[in-house]
DNA sequence: AGCTATGTTGTCCTTCAGGCCAATATATTT
DNA sequence: AAATATATTGGCCTGAAGGACAACATAGCT
């Protein structure tokens, strides 16, 4: 297991240092491959101006090394950098000054196949990407009362998307009963099948 | 280190016990509050039916026990659970079905503070929050954003109402793959049928 | 060059939905 | 009393839906 630390300083930092005496530290990817079969951790220096640099240095690192993981370590943290980093292939992105004991967590958390990001980060890429949460049934609109009480009750939950056969045992009656509700349901309705019934009963005018 | 297993199976799986012999498995939180220094994982087996037991669940470990870490196994996985289960504050998502030494490279990862989940739903999660960074211009329904441009035509096609046939039609394509195109929608979206993708995709929030 | 994601299509099979043929009981209205 | 509406259930049948196995082509990334 090898550590090379690609950054502008030249000694790097001393926590670097501290979590990995052996690792290695230059200002730039070797040309010359690293023949190596072990895995390799690529620690990236990064700052805010050289956001072309990363791109490169990244794409140069996945050419050459198609197992190797990529940390990209940030001067100054924020999220646009690190979705950036994430998206082009790196799996931590933590900040450069991170204490030793912080990069050896790291380390062990990529090298099982993990990723390492802040807990803010994670938070938010779920808040964008997902607003899911419940699956609330809401408000259900005049149709019903088209129906007799007990087709209401039968085509809200047959709306909720349940099955004739769990409707049957919510309501204590047969199956057969549920589909004669329902059909009867269809008819006063003008509804084709159940998920029409579905989208006329869900929908909100 | 404790794990405890929370699963409706009294034995849990081989591959559980496998990997932590010393694992406790039962069927329910206990209420008596388990006392010890070290980190505790909880493993929690969902199915798909069961949302809001894991809701119910999580939020009652945040309270007692702040620092524990807990994993989601899924019996049958697919994205939009997996974003739910993060969103609610687990660090790891997988199979349950998952054998031995995966459990125990999720364990080592999220011990060590990192995040667990499949490669496909981190390339997701970026692709669609960078891309909503530059452009948050519209908030069109964020399950649409976890399909794939095909899935996406036939998943809109088939909330409207249509049936397979119908839907084939018009987009040119045989009636077969309008299914498969569907059954994976149904599984990137945690949907277990059409009527219930077709209430996800006509929600709006 | 190999791997992964995507798109396309195949067959077989099981389950479910809904229609069509009923019947029976109860309550209300005419 | 007769008619009507509602609630319940039965059996039978057809077609659609969806899963379980697939296979193959293409494109892109590694």
């Amino acid at each position: 297991m090898q550590d090379f630390f690609i950054s502008p300083l030249p000694a790097g930092l001393a926590s670097w240092v501290e979590a990995f005496p052996k690792a290695k530290i230059t200002d730039a990817i070797n040309t010359t491959k690293i023949k190596t079969d072990n895995a390799i951790v690529f620690w990236l220096h990064m700052n805010a101006d050289r956001q072309e640099w990363l791109s490169n240095t990244i794409a140069l690192i996945q050419q050459s090394y198609t197992q190797a993981k990529i940390v990209v370590l940030a001067n100054s943290p924020n999220q646009a950098e690190a979705l950036h980093a994430l998206s082009l292939g790196a799996v931590a992105y933590s900040h450069a000054y991170s204490p030793a004991h912080v990069l050896g967590e790291i380390k062990t958390v990529i090298s099982h196949g993990g990723v390492w990001m802040g807990q803010d980060l994670l938070k938010r890429l779920i808040e964008v990407s997902s607003s899911l949460a419940g699956n609330q049934a809401q408000q259900i609109n005049s149709h019903l009362s088209l129906l007799t009480s007990r087709e209401k009750q039968v085509a809200i939950e047959a709306a909720k998307g349940l099955s004739n056969k769990e409707i049957a045992r919510i309501l204590a009656i047969t199956e057969r009963t549920v589909k004669a509700h329902l059909s009867s349901s269809f008819e006063r309705l003008g509804a084709k099948d159940r998920l029409h019934l579905a989208l006329m009963l869900n929908k909100k005018p």
